[in-house]
DNA sequence: CATTCCATGTAGTGGAATTACAGGAGCGTG
DNA sequence: CACGCTCCTGTAATTCCACTACATGGAATG
């Protein structure tokens, strides 16, 4: 297997290594287990390094890039670099009881770039052009989701709502099959669920559609909730193989949302801006002007001190 | 002015190069500004190509890299394979009116993907450990924010809730004022707030801790609001710049929140994993077993199929 | 037991990064 | 206005490093 399919996002590198283990010659394996061991270090080092830390020659470090499908050394080294600097996924470093702070910060941060960089990969643009053009020919935009796809739903509707058309996220399951039900050709629903299989969202999807909806389905993979829609968003992350291992494809899914809204923002073009900026800044009046505020919360930051707009909108 | 710098982030290296052209002499900022306009290329460049593409000789091009704090090409290239692949933030490559959705989407994802990349990087673990003994030892947790603050606020209610102790993040102002007002010694209460400004959660910490609650504070910089808490935790990301800037905040936020929630479930050990698979199995029941399902969701991912337990809580 | 093939190390080579040095342009000063 | 100094910037030489050709040793197989 080569390593070096770019589509697959730049943190395969060292699964691909893994999974490679067992095709490589014995003093290519040592090669492979010190880079697994401490990537960093390889990054560091030179040929002669690298060759001296596993106890091979030279030229085996050199054909241990190549078996990896690298035209050299440097070329594997600057694949290197780019997994490091997205840090390892859990896949790779697991998460374990006796981890310090440091190391699950470091792990839970890592992995969910990870996630967000192969959703970034595997993202079909095309399908995202055709949402943007739907929910720009609508008249209402309706939200429906439960569990950790319900808090997308919400975070959606928060952003959605700037561009003033009625747009609705109703948390409750009665109130999200009504409003299908009481949907039109007009009305985009965006129904979401990272399993794809949640019934109710399948049920709304259908109820929706039934009156003429447009319909957008957002999924984790392919699955049964895209039968009911017209137009198919896939978010793929990282499965969750365990318990512990934290929710990612929550994130991916917020920012397919910015995604979509920030399309939709520039469609809409410059005079919707105005209406934006006047609403946002009358949101200011809800923060503090405390005697306490003495400490600027922007003192050691002064480039963000000048016509910022925040976001807590 | 250094580039090299390594806790600030690898995506920091073209901002820097931004930084440091006024500093540099004149043919070593032909090299900059090349690099700036292509990075991929100098990626796949040698000394020799940089310097024919920027019309200077191979010296300068060295003499850029000792310029920027690095040791020499090659120590600078692998520095730009990270900032490749971690991609560019919103300020090195802004939205445009004219971007094609395809610009559009890999620009947020480069920019949520940065953004993580800084908070990661900022991140004060002794906070978050003090966090993390603070929720181990409380008996009922409370969440509050409002807006997108407020979003991070109902995921972290629906993660903490797995943890089987009282667990509430109202909506409702007034909702959250009164759960404030009723807690006790026992209760954590996390206060969320980007600006660290808004009034509303900055009473409702003040009221929290007045009845004696361990009051941790969440915001994006060093604000009023902290003053009113135990622990603070500081998720730095970048500026939010403009209106279509979109919100990466929130994203640093929900994944400071599965580090606490991962961090807790660690330290409440294994006879609580039972109880937690035991619910995740029985919300299995909301899934679809409908005719249509037959196409298996998992059908192209084989691996994942085995003994997978879904996130949609 | 012999032979062949494959893995791995040794030694050498080519090329790339780096350094030493010299020419030249710009600027300040007499 | 001219002279000289300083600081760029390119040319040429050097050193280091990745890579290749080849040889040796061991394992597997007949």
């Amino acid at each position: 297997m080569s390593a070096s399919r770019d589509s697959s996002g730049y943190s395969q590198l060292l699964q691909a290594i893994s999974n490679a283990l067992p095709d490589l010659r014995n003093s290519e394996r040592k090669v492979a287990e010190t880079v697994l061991a401490d990537p960093s270090f390889a990054l560091e080092a030179n040929v002669a390094g690298l060759a001296r830390a596993s106890n091979v020659s030279e030229p085996t470090v050199i054909r241990f890039c190549s078996a990896l499908g690298f035209d050299g050394f440097s070329s594997f080294k600057l694949r290197l670099a780019q997994a490091v600097a997205l840090g390892l996924p859990i896949s790779q470093s697991a998460i374990g009881i006796d981890d310090t702070i440091d190391e699950l910060t470091a792990k839970i941060f890592d992995h969910s770039i990870n996630a967000l960089d192969q959703a970034r990969k595997a993202m079909d643009t095309a399908a995202v052009g055709a949402a943007v053009q739907a929910i720009l020919a609508s008249r209402e935009i309706l939200f429906v989701g439960f569990g950790a796809s319900g808090i997308i739903a919400q975070d959606a509707q928060q952003k959605f709502a700037l561009f003033g058309r009625p747009c609705a996220a109703p948390i409750d399951l009665h109130q999200q099959y009504i409003a299908a039900s009481t949907s039109s050709p007009d009305t985009v629903v965006v129904a979401i669920s990272n399993t794809g299989t949640t019934a109710a969202v399948i049920d709304v999807a259908r109820r929706a559609r039934e009156r003429g909806a447009t319909v957008i389905g957002v999924t984790g993979t392919s699955a049964p909730l895209l039968a009911e829609c017209d137009i198919s968003l896939i978010v793929r992350t990282d499965e969750d193989t365990d318990l512990h291992t934290p929710t990612v494809s929550r994130l991916a899914g917020l920012v397919l949302i910015d995604v979509l809204a920030t399309s939709v923002a520039m469609a809409l073009g410059v005079d919707h801006l105005h209406n934006l900026s006047t609403m946002k800044e009358a949101l200011a009046q809800f923060r503090s002007n405390e005697s306490e505020t003495k400490t600027d919360p922007d003192i050691d930051r002064p480039a963000a001190s000048v016509g910022r707009i925040q976001e807590e909108q």
